[in-house]
DNA sequence: CACTTTTCCATGCAGATGCATCTAATGCAA
DNA sequence: TTGCATTAGATGCATCTGCATGGAAAAGTG
């Protein structure tokens, strides 16, 4: 792969991320109260199949440190989407699991998740021209 | 689009952006003391072709907010990267331009940013079998 | 068993980001 | 000209993030 075009396959990727975040963002907090992250995490919950998981488990999966997961799964708790316990069979661990509430705030929101990344995958294409050409610094 | 492979794409470019801005992050940082949104500066101003850029049009380049990228400029010009000046024509704007310290640390920064890109884009391309399937949860 | 190392999660802290807002300069219209 | 809406960029503020650290428990070592 040439470097011209890795740079110019990195710059889409960005571009179509910051579109697709900010649009998701927006939709989800305005709409059902909960940031793209959170949505992740309950999403992954609800299709991990599972009852627990672990902490890190989480954050893994949505690819934040541990430490911000932790943060993450103390907002959800305390909005009542889901629950922490302790883990029985190694003490220094914690289990989480969604809880109803979790899981119908995650099905209430779905649809919304699903109809903005629609919206910004099919409208981002291809087609040639995009609304402004504003100057050599084209994003 | 289906909906089942839409989740999927954006997931892997979720992931795919997670797994590149953390190197670059990482790489720049250590190694030429600039963050992933810094260069990326340094980069549109380098290609753009212009001596100066307005605030607003670094911004929408590189994906960031206004306010964003008003400190970002901030940073960038005490460590003497890129100057701001007044715009004679329009009052109320200020132009930015790179500095050749700012172009020096472009280019010394540039092999590391494409060394970057093209190990993540490699790898990541589709080999099955990542290193550990760690839980339903699979990132 | 005693001791060291590692692992798991929480938290202090600093940095980056977006939103709302503020000031100054334009632009437009009466 | 005067007055109001708009635009450019800076800044206060709240939030989120990662790094480094802390405490507790488990795992490994002698």
């Amino acid at each position: 792969m040439s470097e011209e075009s890795l740079v110019c396959a990195w710059r889409e990727l960005l571009a179509k991320h910051a579109t697709t975040t900010c649009a998701l963002e927006r939709e989800l907090s305005e709409r059902h109260g909960l940031g793209m992250s959170e949505f992740e995490v309950l999403e992954r919950m609800v299709e991990g199949g599972q009852e627990k998981y672990r902490v890190q488990e989480v954050a893994d999966a949505v690819h934040l440190s541990q430490s911000a997961c932790s943060r993450l799964i103390a907002r959800l708790e305390k909005a009542g989407l889901v629950r922490r316990g302790m883990c029985e069979a190694d003490r220094r661990g914690v289990f989480v699991l969604i809880t109803d509430e979790g899981r119908a705030r995650h099905a209430e929101a779905r649809p919304t998740h699903r109809a903005v990344l629609s919206a910004v995958f099919s409208s981002e294409g291809s087609p040639g021209k995009r609304s402004e050409e504003r100057s050599p610094l084209r994003a």
